[in-house]
Formats: structure tokens, C-alpha cells, sequence
DNA sequence: GCCAACGTTGGC
DNA sequence: GCCAACGTTGGC
């Protein structure tokens, strides 16, 4: 099992919406390696919320994939501004998984703080310069992000 | 296939 | 609001 992080401007799309929404479509995402990542999501991973952006920027609580990638709808979608002229339905260009939620944290991890930790340290987060807006999250970083996380909110 | 120009991301 | 980093586009 995998484990990964995402991120999302909280004015877009926050951990309080998805808490809301339950379940939602992680679609409109039109980088190659991000989708990549997309598609290598299995059922029952669990991801990392990243809100990148607006204070504080940091991770914010956790999802799980309840759905592997499908189809993103939106790329087929000509008024949508993630419409993409050149995929067909027959050879669809981007994916998305379902992701549900499955906590939130009682206090952001901020980003200042993260960097700041050493057992954090070659976290794709943390790479300077990373636009990678999903990444994959070793176990052992995913582990102690939890711990340090303390009891997740439902 | 190179690479300059351009657009976007996202921390600061 | 600035700008570094990076991805994409398109002319050649």
C-alpha cells in the first residue's frame, strides 16, 4: 500500500469542504507527473491534504481512495477550464480517484514547521521549487506525520 | 529535437 | 505583489 499527498488552495477546494462532500472526484489536475501519481492510487491509500497558497499553508487531515482512477469528466467538458481539446473519449489524457475523508486535523501541521523537522527530511514536499501537487509520502513519513497529527477529527 | 518564450504554481 | 522554479508550447 501506498500512501500520498495532495494539495489544494483552501479557496478552492479546503478539508472542510471534502468534510462536507464526503466523497469527491480529485479531478481538474493537468500535469503529467501528478496524474501519473493519480492513476497508481490504490483503494485504501491514504492521502495527505495539503493547503497550499492561504495561511497556513501546511497539511490539514487525511483522506483515503475509495475509487481508483477513472475518466476525468471535465477534460471532455467545453466550458469547463479544465476542458482539453485534444483528449477523446476513446483515449481520455486525465484521470481522477475518488478520495473520501477521513479526518481532519485538530491543528494544521504547518509548512515552516515541517521544514524544520529532520525526520522529515527528502520529503517531495519539502524539495525546493516542488509544484508537484500529488506526491507519493513514504510510510515512514506518513507514520510519523500521524503521530504527530494526534487524534483525527471526523 | 532544441530551446526561447510564455504561463502557472506557490512560497515568501 | 514579487519572483524563482518549473512545465508546456511552438517556431525553426
Amino acid at each position: 500500500m501506498s500512501s500520498w499527498l495532495v494539495k489544494s488552495e483552501s479557496s478552492v477546494y479546503s478539508i472542510d469542504r471534502l468534510k462536507r462532500d464526503g466523497i469527491t472526484a480529485w479531478d481538474g489536475v493537468r500535469n503529467y507527473q501528478a496524474r501519473n501519481n493519480l492513476k497508481a492510487m490504490k483503494r485504501g491509500d491514504q492521502v495527505l491534504f495539503y493547503h497550499s497558497s492561504n495561511e497556513p499553508l501546511g497539511i490539514v487531515g487525511l483522506a483515503t481512495v475509495v475509487r481508483e482512477a477513472y475518466p476525468d469528466e471535465l477534460q471532455f467538458d467545453r466550458k469547463s477550464d479544465y476542458y482539453d481539446p485534444k483528449a477523446t473519449q476513446d483515449k481520455p489524457t486525465w484521470f481522477s480517484p475518488d478520495l473520501k475523508f477521513a479526518g481532519k486535523f485538530s491543528a494544521p501541521l504547518e509548512l515552516a514547521r515541517l521544514r524544520a523537522d529532520r525526520r522529515l527530511a527528502g520529503m517531495a514536499l519539502l524539495q525546493k521549487g516542488s509544484r508537484l501537487s500529488v506526491q507519493p509520502v513514504s510510510d515512514k513519513h506518513l507514520n510519523y506525520i500521524l503521530e504527530m497529527a494526534g487524534p483525527l477529527e471526523k
